[in-house]
RNA sequence: GCGAUCGUAGCUCAGUUGGCAGAGCACCUGGUUGUGGUCCAGGAUGUCGCGGGUUCGAGCCCCGUCGAUCGCCCCA
């Protein structure tokens, strides 16, 4: 006898039913849309990798965040991905001198993280990475990438007063710590006490900046005076370009970086999305210049990303800048759902059928049903019918209707005649029309729908 | 890995001191064997997350467990 048993997924994973399904078929065609327009090249790799790929840079502190395996019997350690820059790492340089620079690749890969889920994170999850490497090290990689993803943010829906990309730079806040008096040993674990300010008690933080030989008063007022700077060039496009320089006291900071940065943005304008603020510095150990975020009211960054100019040699290739951003499906679903950017009609358009095809039951119709039907594939027309045994004209045109089908084909008494009834679903008219002459008809009904932008 | 809150129909949720398992939406059928979104009538729907305990009796109380949410850790 056999049991039966309920199972739940796993912690952390979620089940795409048809509706999901649609929505996440949405966001990864705006993201492929977008990331080819912008020029990019797609690009997927395993799914699980040797585990000494993430704790070579990582540290074997990462392992507790991973889900790792041995194959039964087996020695060798495999994890699933919990990132993909790695992978992207470990396949530029496996042919970093046979591929054309500069290297524009994306992907939209799946990835595993050993967390506690919480609101925005999950253990399973699809990421849009984008990353350009190789090719002169300049800020227009950067501006590159950030225009990608705002363009992606503008696709859906989403606009400068809902999200804003938040730009930092690594090199200028270490050269801000310096300045003030941390020595350079301190200043990974400067970066990371800055990342986390806000989450922690003042006197600890005092505390904590105190051992680290920071002057965090000083250091706030030269990143306040480098951001006024920086933010001055937004908006200010290219043509005149002075030589931008950060002085004060004994600090002599170039901003020839920061300065193009934000005059690249202009151009290709999308500096009404972007504010520098020297503050963030994105928990990741291997950004080395420009870092940047995507966020949002209410939610956790949709978003990261930055330079990254010494890890393709690090996994063994030639020394290449490179830069590049992710961003998550769970959080850019979530806001796209607050700010109601998620109707219907948007995700389900791609799965509307043409046309739904109805017999009034009588002989004729009935056997030239299947006929019908096969024919319009064969065109390339999604096509449907009823499964139900009714064939009440009027119930059928309501399950064409839930279905959100655009036209509907009756099949009836004028069949005897070589025509058949179509119908437009959207606005309601319908013709008798040829049988001979159907295909031809429906595509008219269907390219002028799609003219009114239904 | 730690702490708090929660888990009732496909969905959103009611459910009184412990006393017959409920509503709306969605679904199905009919009103109507040829004209859709409305309307009317009817119908089906549950291991009350799971397991154990207390009790004459548990959706309700107790213990455990799984899952979700929020926070901590971490954030690629």
């Amino acid at each position: 006898m056999a049991s039966s048993k309920k199972f739940q997924g796993p912690r952390g994973t979620r089940d795409f039913y048809p509706a999901d399904m649609a929505v996440r078929r949405y966001i990864e065609s705006v993201w492929r849309t977008t990331s080819i327009n912008h020029g990019f090249d797609e690009v997927e790799g395993p799914t699980f990798e040797h585990l000494e790929l993430y704790t070579h840079k990582s540290g074997p502190g990462i392992v507790s965040e991973l889900f790792s395996f041995k194959r039964a019997g087996g020695e060798t350690e495999y994890a699933l991905r919990p990132e993909f820059t790695p992978t992207l790492a470990r396949m530029v340089a496996a042919r970093a001198a046979e591929l054309p620079k500069p290297i524009k690749w994306f992907a939209i890969p799946g990835h595993y993280r050993a967390e506690r889920p919480q609101r925005g994170r999950l253990r399973e999850f699809f990421q849009w990475n984008v990353d350009v490497v190789g090719g002169d090290r300049t800020p227009d990689a950067d501006k590159e990438v950030i225009a990608t993803a705002v363009s992606a943010l503008e696709k859906l829906g989403l606009g400068p007063a809902e999200v804003k990309v938040r730009i930092g730079d690594r090199e200028v806040v270490t050269s801000l710590l310096s300045s003030v008096g941390c020595a350079d040993e301190f200043h990974t674990e400067a970066l990371s006490l800055l990342d986390k300010k806000d989450k922690i008690p003042q006197d600890q933080f005092q505390h904590a900046a105190q051992t680290l030989h920071l002057d965090y008063p000083l250091l706030i007022e030269h990143a306040n005076a480098v951001q006024r700077m920086a933010s001055q060039c937004l908006g200010t496009r290219t043509d005149p370009a002075p030589a931008m320089h950060f002085r004060q006291n004994e600090v002599h900071l170039p901003m020839e970086w920061i300065d193009s940065l934000a005059r690249a943005l202009t151009d290709s304008n999308v500096h009404d999305w972007c504010v520098f603020d020297f503050s963030i510095a994105r928990g990741l150990a291997y950004y080395t210049g420009t870092v940047f975020e995507v966020i949002a009211d209410g939610e956790r960054a949709v978003a990261g990303g930055g330079r990254y100019d010494k890890l393709i040699e690090s996994f063994g290739g030639p020394s290449m800048p490179a830069c590049g951003f992710g961003m998550g499906d769970v959080v850019l679903g979530l806001l796209l759902h607050d700010k109601g950017l998620l109707p219907d009609e948007v995700y389900l358009a791609p799965l509307r059928p043409h046309v739904f095809v109805i017999s009034n039951g009588a002989e004729q119709p009935e056997a030239e049903l299947p006929r019908l039907i096969a024919q319009l594939r064969k065109a390339g027309c999604h096509v449907r019918h009823t499964y139900r045994a009714t064939r009440n004209v009027g119930k059928l045109l309501g399950e064409a209707d839930k279905l959100r089908s655009r036209t509907a084909i009756i099949l009836g008494d004028e069949l005897m005649e070589g025509r058949v009834v179509l119908k437009d679903l959207e606005g309601g008219e319908q013709r008798e029309v040829a049988l001979d002459d159907l295909e031809r008809a429906l595509r008219e009904v269907l390219d002028a729908q799609e003219n009114a932008g239904v």
